[in-house]
DNA sequence: AATTTTAACGCAAACGGTTGCGCTAAATCA
DNA sequence: TGATTTAGCGCAACCGTTTGCGTTAAAATT
């Protein structure tokens, strides 16, 4: 049993008395076989239960038929959906997904773009580090044709492809809630300035600020590094301003956690004392006493599989004989504000 | 650009006037080869940028250097790090990890399967749906030499391979806490009758109670079939009882949110009216107001990493010449109870 | 000096399938 | 009926690497 091999082409053929060839092409339907002998093919090969060697192919058209998705963590809700979404948008092509964590780490991302490499996947997915400001272990890429789409965490840089999402959409919703249940001052609590997203975010934030017409105070804006110890220095450093902010908007529901957990340790009540606005929608609010107000989804199935569409477009571009340059693909979604009813949960 | 190709052997061997299978020794420092031809064929694959093309090696070698991992659902924090964890074991072997979610559909594993089974991986790691009942889809990779190592939720089965974690060490030390705490009647809120992990909690409570000589009272014990309602159902149906449980032992972390949440619903307090022991351990109580007493750490990335290794003893088994039979790798992990300090959450 | 050993390398098949081109015989055309 | 098209199939190269075996010349042995 140890010894077992699938048939090939050449069993069937030595069984028919015609040549591989003519196997290889009644296989799959091919108009110069004759309609006899595809059947006598086809049915030889269902009896012998043939299956085609997928890495032979492999081999011979110089493809792999998977493609590599790095990502900085699968523990993340967001990740774990946009991978489902890669799923199912891979799934109708026939091709596999190779998997690679990069754990927030610069290093082991490029260890994986490596790696990723030498097993000569036909495309990249990724997702950037939170480290990653650097982008030249792409770069070698484009020289093996492999090419790369970046979803949500994205560089910064002109010449990519890319799927993002435009955070302004949501954001305008929930900041004119705000200002419509009464709130004047709002303060931010954005990400570490590396990621792209954190910028956008004091962009974004200035926008909403302009269009209702608030007075813009550099005291309510605190940054937090993400770790749990620094987002409750942000709260904390927020609350300790002479007129604290009624409502802030936090990077994403991570921190929000934090702040939470910040204020009330001090007594204040969530939603009365202080409001908050978060990124990211984790499946979590609902089983939680204290919730934001709103939280701002960024769609992470959408982004994925739409990036996943992209990179088969360059996959099938890759493939063409001619040299043509292949097209630059790039789409910002839209962000949605999701609500949350209840108001307090002592 | 586009036509870039990727130097072969065949290249190195014409540069230097030798034959192909010299630099393919050469390069992987054959004693057969002399120092200075070895030294000459590296210097001008470095040179030239020679990589080796995997794509013909696996073909060659009927070897894809890639496992697949069948999982329910990457969402679950006990499958991203159970993937981590085979991500973490498989890096040091120069593997790929192909991910394949079942999103508890049972024909959407059986359809993975297939897949994997079609892109010849060398071996493959599942974890089984909540669906799966019969394990047949698996049987034909025995015929392909696939060896399938299963982990957590393992078929009721007898001659496969497995890790599983052993719940009985980390409930016996839950009860003991709740009996040394005072509680004599503790419920116990089951999952689906389909599941090996229903039966065994189902024993372990048996167990539990024998040890510490409680009564046995059937009325306490009901179960879920896992959705939110239903959950909430079994709940309520605790709490009707005319004499209710004090503590209840709950089948996961997620039923118990909804149990938590059924309880406020009535007014009563969490750790006061009814307390909690819960399986698995999500990372989100720090944060919430009500936790339960206790969860019982299953050891999701020792378990997956344990059941890693024994895929690659299976599949260096299977490199075997000799038909010797492979062997039966089985290994039961303990568990352990994580206790929470808080009290009480209003 | 004749023989045996050994070091260093080349030859060629093999892995399984695809594909451009050529060939033959039948069908179609003029 | 002779010339031309076409349907149906085979030949053989090719993809890149590995490996058993053969070959040659130098080194070691007797």
């Amino acid at each position: 049993m140890s010894e077992y091999r699938l048939p090939t082409i050449k069993e069937i053929a030595k069984r028919l008395n015609v040549s591989v060839s003519t196997v290889s092409r009644a296989l799959r339907d091919h108009p110069s076989i004759g309609l006899v002998t595809t059947m006598r093919v086809q049915n030889v090969a269902k009896e012998l239960g043939y299956e085609v060697n997928r890495s032979a192919i492999h081999f011979k058209e110089r493809k792999t038929y998977s493609i590599g998705v790095i990502i900085p963590n699968l523990s993340e809700p967001f990740f774990s959906s946009a991978l489902t979404g890669i799923e199912d948008a891979v799934e109708a092509n026939n091709y596999n997904v190779i998997i690679g964590q990069s754990l927030e780490s610069f290093e082991r991302e490029k260890r994986i773009v490596e790696n990723m490499k030498d097993h000569r996947v036909d495309g990249i997915l990724v997702s950037l580090t939170k480290e990653t400001s650097s982008y030249e272990h792409f770069d070698g890429l484009k020289k093996y044709n492999i090419p790369v789409v970046f979803f949500d965490r994205i560089p910064s840089k002109k010449n990519i492809n890319y799927v993002a999402c435009n955070l302004v959409s949501g954001m305008l919703q929930a900041v004119t809630k705000l200002v419509s249940l009464g709130h004047k001052r709002i303060g931010l609590i954005n990400g570490p300035a590396k990621l792209a997203a954190t910028l956008q975010r004091l962009e974004i934030y200035y926008k909403c600020l302009k269009a209702h017409e608030l007075q813009l105070d550099h005291e309510v804006i605190v940054s937090t590094s993400l770790s749990k110890a620094d987002n409750r220095r942000a709260m904390t450093q927020l609350l300790d301003i002479a007129e604290p902010p009624t409502a802030v908007i936090v990077f994403n529901d991570y921190v929000l956690l934090d702040c939470i957990a910040t204020v009330k340790a001090r007594g204040l009540v969530i939603n009365q004392d202080v409001s908050f606005i978060s990124f990211a929608n984790l499946p979590i609010w609902e089983y939680m006493d204290s919730v934001p107000l709103a939280s701002i989804e960024q769609f992470a199935y959408q982004q994925s599989s739409m990036a996943t569409d992209f990179l088969f477009q360059l996959i099938k571009h890759a493939g063409n004989p001619a040299g043509t340059e292949p097209p630059l693909l790039q789409h910002i979604i839209d962000s949605e504000m999701i609500e949350y009813t209840r108001t307090s949960g002592q």
